[in-house]
Formats: structure tokens, sequence, C-alpha cells
DNA sequence: TTGCGAATGACACTCATTCCCAAATATGTT
DNA sequence: AACATATTTGGGAATGAGTGTCATTCGCAA
């Protein structure tokens, strides 16, 4: 990998390198990186949206239902993906932080699609700042904060 | 009532009028404003945090699950409450801005809960023109939006 | 008070997700 | 290389939150 190259989703240096984190992480826990959580991470990285478990066996028909649901667990707890309550009927899974960097989401009330937007570093700060103050004022040890933007999108 | 008075949650006043604006409301979509669809808002009024329908139905035991479900979906499809999907087992309902003013949430991972919390309004204002500009760059219509803190609350 | 559409509540049902377990596969050891 | 051991797999059964059904009851307007 070119030392100044910028890590592009879907690039195949940057899947490398991101399977090399992963099965580092995974292996530290004592779970193999076998190659249903391959796919499963491959899927996702592709995808540059949260994706349903339907939309994930969609995208690769080899997956089994029962252990993509067991593998996806298995990689939440690990912290390589991110599991999200978005109220539809199926939970979405994206990719952890660590791997996509912080953003937020845009849903779409109608038709239940998520898109990642990204806030203003500026905005960002006075967030967390601003809640770090709240949450000391009940005790509470913040660990992350998501923010969701609901509407329509262009579509519907 | 006094012309002065603050509505306070769960002072006697503030719930008489809030269930004039609420019957009201339900009546302009011909909906009736029941004893049981009375007591579903009481009891979400007088608990200051968000609940599921089991807490609802702890609260007021003489409620039916399948009524309090049906009247949870009718209150919130006019607009008097909200439903919330934090990612627990169980969905969380709430008064609706209108009547609770808009704010914000801070979950416990661990036990679930859910807290109302108050962003400044220089925050909310710089957050809210960041969404919209967002937005706009892909068609988006924004109907509103949720902050949620994630962390562990002080009883965890 | 009567008539009629809306609401109720007990229970059946749906379906997303989890559980189960025998077979398959990976890893470490002689 | 074959073995021992632990993890993973996948098909189907089980779970349970939430929704649908429907005969009965209620609320409102004339």
């Amino acid at each position: 990998m070119t030392a100044e190259s910028l890590p592009v989703p879907g690039d195949e240096d940057y899947l490398a390198e991101m399977h090399l984190q992963i099965g580092a992480r995974l292996a530290r826990q004592e779970h193999r990186y076998t190659s249903g959580r391959r796919q499963l991470i491959e899927v996702l990285a592709l995808a540059n949206q949260p994706m349903t478990l339907p939309d994930i066996v969609a995208a690769d028909p080899d997956l089994a239902q029962s252990s993509a649901y067991r593998n996806l667990d298995v990689l939440v707890r690990s912290g390589v993906i991110r599991r999200l309550s978005a109220g539809g009927d199926h939970t979405h899974f994206e990719l952890a932080e660590p791997l996509l960097g912080h953003h937020h989401h845009q849903i779409c009330i109608r038709c239940g699609s998520i898109e990642d937007i990204h806030l203003g570093s500026d905005v960002e700060l006075l967030v967390d700042q601003s809640l770090s103050d709240i949450a000391s004022q009940s005790g509470f040890t913040p660990i992350h904060h998501s923010l969701d933007l609901h509407g329509h999108c262009a579509d519907c």
C-alpha cells in the first residue's frame, strides 16, 4: 500500500487492510475470522449505507440467515460492526465508527432507507461538549452519541 | 387556569388543559378520546420519562395489552405520542414534542432506561441549520431530528 | 332511546430474531 | 499427516413483541 494513498471504501487495498485489522481484533477475543464473517464485512463495506439482514442476504445469497445473524452479533460485540435501531421492521447494520469514521444518519420515514451524513467538526465539537456537560450533571457516563435526521428522501 | 402559571407536568391544571388539546386533536381526525386513551396519556404524563408497554401496563393494570398497543398507535398517528426505537426489547413511548417541548434522550446501554435531556438553544440552532444544509444537498426533506446520548447511567 | 360507527379485549397469529444441535471446519500437538 | 479439541455452521424449531380478528360494548348525535 502506498504510504499516502487515501483509504477509499471499496478499494482493494482498503479491504485487505481492513480484513487484517478485523482479524487481529477477533483473534484477541478468541474468535476466528471465518469466510462467512469476511463475507459479511465485504458486503457491508461495498454497500455504503446501513443494511438490514434481508439486504445482506440478498447481496450475498451464500450467507445462511441463522449464521449471518449470529456472526453479525459476534462482530457487533467485538466492536467491528454497529447495530442501528431505526424503527422499521428490521435492524440495520453498518461498519463501526473506527472503520467508517464518526458520522450520523438521514432516515426516510416512508421507505426506511438510511444514508450516512457528516456534520462539520465545529458543530460536532459543540454538540459533544454540550452533551458531556449535561451528562455530568446526572452522573451519566457518555460513551457515544447518535444524531438522526428523519424526513422524506428524494425518491419518496 | 391562571394566566401566568407555568405548565408543570403532573399539575392538575396542566393535565386538564392537555386533555382538552388532545381531545380536540383526536376529534379533528374522527377519533374519540375514550377513557383508555386518557389513561394512557395520564400514565405517560405522570412518568417523566419514556415508557415501554410493560411499564405502562404495570403503571395502570386496568389497561388491556391489545387495546393499549392499538391506542398508542392511534395516538402516535395523531401526533400526540412519539414512538422511540432505542434498541431494547420494547419500543418506548412518550408524549409528543408539541406537548413536552423539543428535547433529546440519554440512554443507558446497560439497563435500557431513557431520560430526557435539553440542549442549549444555541447548540440546537446550529445543529438544525447544519442538518438543513446537508439535507438540501441530497434533496431530502427534513421533518425532525433526534439526538441520543448512549452510555451508563449513575445506577449502572 | 335509538341507531350506528368507533372502540374494546381476549385470543390467535405473524414474523424478526434467537436457540438448538448434529455435522463440518479450524487450530494446535505429537 | 493424522489426532484431539474447540469453534463455527446451517437448517429448522422456538421465542416473543407487536398486530389482526371479531363479537361485544360504548359514545355520540339526532
